[in-house]
DNA sequence: CTAGGTCGATTCGCATACAAAACAAAGAAA
DNA sequence: TTTCTTTGTTTTGTATGCGAATCGACCTAG
């Protein structure tokens, strides 16, 4: 009868496997767990305030998409990402992104249009990001906007792919900030890609997230020096 | 002090998560569990011998690989590929596979060279299938194959994405076969791949692979009409 | 006959308990 | 001192129990 449910603190909804899942997901991209440092069910558990249960799951499907490493034994650590395999990772965005760029422009909903171009316009806003929230604010959004066009796509397994090939990126600002330069160019290739996908033309789109996609590697290849 | 166990009989020896995922899995794919057939977390442990554990940990990882469908209620089902779907994979394939390819051909080892040496080998002359026997070797053969040119790209994360990737054209072996004819080209491509990296030549590889996949791709259309 | 509601059976999510495997540290023998 | 064994602890794998959500069949009212 009712819309029931979700009175206002939208917390209590959210499945215990699932807040493990981000939480543990989180603490990695910001850098709260680095690279080789160990992972202990129980010990999770506890800090979660959950049982083991969801917390495996969240273990097991992090290691699926290759954020956290099972040695032989008893040994679940965070996955460390040197400077190979982020190239590595890089790599295949520049093979996966375009071509579900070349997708949404042929399957696009005007909704997802539409919400594309308000996370573009507010990242433009947001740039040169001045502090650290603008910062933080601009990343989420960039993740956001890039799922959505694996959404927008039209093709399921993409957006299964992605969840290990994105947001890699985002551990990098751990190490470094982008400069100024980089963030617009970055703000201009999004305005760009999503006139692109708005004008129904898949290989502008294609194309201008390719540019989007190497030079963000480039940049961060500068970054790691 | 001895070898201890692993008597002679391997089976004991591997974890039951393993082997609910890799029973169900050849269910889906040999087809006795068909598309949209429902899922029974307790039905299915009981019928493996394990508890529910072990099975779901086994469904949530087939349902991330896409094998497995979660509606919005109790509702877990075999996933089923419709013609666009299966047409998309094959898209990611023609995608990601020459890329493989194009790695194995810089990085694989002389061993992974050897290894699919004698898989193509052993295809090609169990071509043209006589039996149903020898229509099974050859698809295990084929899965092996190209998972040992996933493995030999030097990129770890390829491994994973293809998990949900490869192994969908052998679920439209349930539909019909493949005529002697596809059976023989495929054989002619996998020693031209096996050439091209044992040339070191990555282009080459990659351009036999992707002509592989193409190919493979207007077979199964030809067979879906 | 249809629409809607109620109740019982099913099914899943999570917590907990137990067993087995792996690790580590201390002690004994060479 | 070094190495091997042995034992105790830690960590994961699997089983099971309980509560909540969901589904489906039947039943009632219009």
């Amino acid at each position: 009868m009712n819309i029931s449910d979700t009175p206002q603190g939208a917390e209590t909804a959210l499945p215990a496997s699932e807040l493990a899942y981000k939480r543990i997901r989180d603490d990695i991209l910001k850098g709260a767990l680095r690279g080789g440092d160990r992972l202990i069910e129980q010990r999770l558990a506890i800090d979660l305030g959950i049982s083991r249960t969801p917390v495996r799951e969240a273990l097991r499907r992090l290691t699926l998409e290759g954020f956290v490493e099972r040695g032989s034994g008893y040994s679940t650590r965070v996955a460390h990402l040197d400077t190979s395999e982020v190239d590595q990772i890089f790599e295949l965005r520049a093979l996966l992104e375009p071509y579900a760029a070349r997708g949404a422009a042929r399957h696009a909903t005007d909704e997802q249009i539409e919400m594309l171009r308000n996370l573009a316009e507010q990242m433009r806003d947001l740039t040169p990001a001045r502090t650290d929230d603008d910062y933080n604010a601009i990343s989420e959004m960039n993740e956001t906007f890039h799922r959505t066009i694996y959404e927008a796509s039209g093709s399921p397994r993409l957006v299964y792919i992605m969840a290990s090939v994105i947001d890699i990126g985002t551990v990098a600002r751990t190490y470094h900030r982008y400069t100024d330069r980089d963030l617009e160019r970055s703000a201009a290739h999004h305005q760009e890609i999503v006139e692109a996908i708005e004008a129904r033309a898949p290989d502008w789109a294609a194309s201008a997230m390719t540019s989007h996609i190497l030079a963000a590697q480039a940049c961060l290849h500068g970054m790691m020096r």
